[in-house]
RNA sequence: GGGGCUGUAGUUCAGACGGUUAGAACGCCGGCCUGUCACGCCGGAGGUCGCGGGUUCGAUCCCCGUCGGCCCCGCCA
């Protein structure tokens, strides 16, 4: 349905083959205006769609010679009456192909400068032009067709979450700055000098809240702020989908989330997604995959070799895994012909950007025979073990790493998907959705030199590993849970600690005093103590779902207006310096730069 | 903080050992054209070669710096 803003218009979209005959008045923008001398034609655009609009010499009207002053982009109102295309003439590239509108009467209502590039250009257009005029690449079918779909998927979400239950409610963006996760963004108080609020980097303590008001099921569609770097898929204001549910298990959050995603995919794709999703363990995605958002679209499966070179006559593979580390390899189809000694040269500084120290190699040879690299290290029966675990046939690659379990999974899993783009081995039209579940509760950060959480602080541990919380903690798992669309996370959340003096043995152990927990999330730890249901929850990366949904590849594209890579707005030119009198109002004074 | 690619007409790009007047396509302006739909044909205008400095008789080209854009690493609980 469409909306044509006033009862003195007709939208294109509304003019269909009963319409011929009928005199109706249109408004919109002129669109390839087509000049034939006698005749001229135009494409009028709205915001339902496209009409051809015929201006005839012949006609005794004064119509034509306001059609000579049209240019593109012009907005006009035009009066006439609907006709069938004569035959041959029709296009069927346009919906109204059939049809046109003879005009009687033309207006201009706005003229348009000269364009500083072309609506629909197929060339590709320097992004930051595009930027500074944000409105007029909106009027392009592609982002125009992408902030409706964004605004479709948004209707979907509201209806499924509304028919189930679920409040929308708002949540603050002036709150408290957390000095745990990313970086915030700070507003300094006019009415408290010397205070900042930070704007949220997501709503976590304050629906964790809701749940303690008793609200038991919350959702909201809500920017977040972080101020780190950009990345495609990372902008400084990004948007959520945040859900929290009281008295749910795992299970829970999962189906419901399925279900959200089923009905999604059918109101805006049209399509039938198939659940559940497939479950993933965290160290199955990372000792299989080696990342914690496998792209499972491809194989390239990351083999574990340990056992095959215990005795191995090289010295760095039983160096290795004397001092504990790991002999792991990946092996490429088809790379004795594909890959170059020059692309093992590019593959090995790829490796070392991502932390490996080298790239042990070998080819199988059409003989089955292994040829190059390390080949003359491998004994016979390693051999034979050695293809049956990583599947190697004649004329593949096989690539190893040598190193930590950690530090090689990390680097296979890079490399793996850098092979697998640079050889295009991803398919592009398959969507695989999975969850990644048993992710650990705490990591050692060498940085902080200490154990810090995976996800967050509230995250609860897993019922059965409480026992040892202190004595082991990084071998504790904790009840969360990943979302994973192609390799992007697209979604994570987990069962929340509703118990303040679990809350504080987990404080204990990220070396956080009590003193400086209360002063972080005493807010939190206070209504925890007041009866907290337990509670878990969820959130949802909309700009990456819709980037792959609409197969973009920056979400830039998928936002109506984004910032470009050093977070600057070139339509509005945010951010930008501030008058002496505001800083002043504030109590803030600048440092000079050297 | 680091690595890579990049900046020439309004737009997308080409260009030259360092040497008269820096090209093309699209767009724009003017003219012609009655069935086009990325209309066609003819003509024309349009450039601080990102910015600053250096080398040079001479720099858009070489060198140094700087600003911007994109991709990536770090970072993003």
């Amino acid at each position: 349905m469409t909306y044509s803003g006033a009862s003195s218009r007709t939208l294109s979209g509304e003019i269909s083959e009963e319409a011929a005959g009928r005199e109706y008045t249109l408004k919109g923008w002129v669109m390839h205006f087509r000049d034939h001398g006698g005749l001229i034609f135009i494409d009028l655009r709205d915001y339902s769609g496209i009409i051809q609009v015929v201006f005839d010499e012949n006609e005794k009207n004064e119509s034509f010679k306001s059609a000579k002053k049209l240019k593109n982009e012009y907005v006009i109102s035009v009066t006439g009456v609907v006709r069938r295309r004569p035959a041959g003439t029709e296009n069927s590239n346009l919906k109204t192909g059939n049809l046109e509108i003879l005009a009687a009467s033309v207006s201009i209502l706005n003229t348009c400068e000269t364009l500083p590039f072309q609506i629909d250009e197929e060339t590709d257009v320097n992004e930051l032009t595009r930027l500074k005029y944000r409105y007029l690449d909106l009027r392009s079918k592609r982002l125009r067709e992408n902030i409706i779909f964004r605004s479709d998927f948004a209707h979907a979400v509201r209806d499924f979450l509304g028919k189930k239950g679920f409040y929308d409610i708002e949540t603050p963006f002036l709150t408290k700055s957390t000095p745990e996760g990313s970086r915030d963004f700070l507003v300094p108080s006019r009415l408290n000098q010397g205070h900042f609020y930070a704007l949220p980097q997501s709503p976590q303590l304050f629906k964790q809240i809701l749940m303690v008001s008793g609200f038991e099921r919350y959702y909201q569609i809500v920017r977040c702020f972080r101020d780190e770097d950009l990345r495609a898929d990372r902008q400084p204001e990004f948007t959520q989908l945040d859900m929290e549910m009281s008295f749910v298990e795992m299970k829970d959050v999962i189906r419901l989330s399925e279900e959200l995603f089923e009905s999604i995919f059918k109101k805006v794709l049209g399509a039938e997604l198939a659940t559940p999703f497939r479950v993933l363990d965290y160290d199955e995605a990372m000792n299989t995959y080696g990342s914690d958002k496998p792209d499972t679209r491809f194989n390239l499966l990351i083999a574990n070799l340990s056992d095959i070179f215990k005795d191995s006559s090289m010295n760095l593979f039983r160096d290795t895994l004397s001092k504990g580390g790991v002999i792991k390899s990946i092996c490429l189809p088809g790379g004795y012909d594909i890959v170059s000694r020059k692309d093992i040269d590019e593959l090995l500084a790829v490796v070392k950007d991502f932390g490996g120290k080298g790239l042990a190699w070998t080819k199988v040879s059409r003989d089955g025979s292994l040829e190059g690299g390390i080949s003359k290290f491998i004994n016979a029966g390693e051999k034979n073990s050695l293809l049956t675990k990583t599947g190697g046939k004649p004329g593949d690659i096989i690539f190893f790493q040598a190193d930590s379990n950690k530090t090689s999974n990390n680097v296979l899993g890079r490399l793996r998907l850098y092979l697998a783009k640079k050889y295009n081995l991803i398919p592009g039209e398959k969507l695989d959705m999975l969850w990644v579940v048993n992710f650990p509760l705490f990591e050692y950060s060498e940085e902080e030199k200490r154990i810090v959480s995976v996800h967050h602080p509230f995250t609860a541990p897993a019922m059965n590993d409480l026992k040892y919380l202190e004595t082991e903690p990084l071998s504790v798992k904790s009840e969360s849970y990943d979302l994973v669309l192609n390799g992007e996370e697209i979604g994570g959340g987990s069962l929340r600690i509703h118990d303040a003096s679990l809350q504080e043995r987990i404080f204990k152990i990220l070396s956080i005093s009590p003193e400086d927990a209360k002063v972080k999330f005493g807010f939190l730890l206070d209504a925890l103590s007041f009866g907290a249901p337990p509670h878990g929850g969820i959130a949802f990366g909309i700009d990456r779902i819709l980037m792959l949904l609409r197969n973009e590849h920056s979400i830039r594209d998928v936002i109506a207006f984004p910032k470009t890579q050093k977070a600057y707005c070139p339509l509005s030119e945010a951010p930008s310096g501030v008058t002496e009198a505001q800083l002043k109002e504030l109590g803030i004074r600048l440092i000079k730069k050297d």
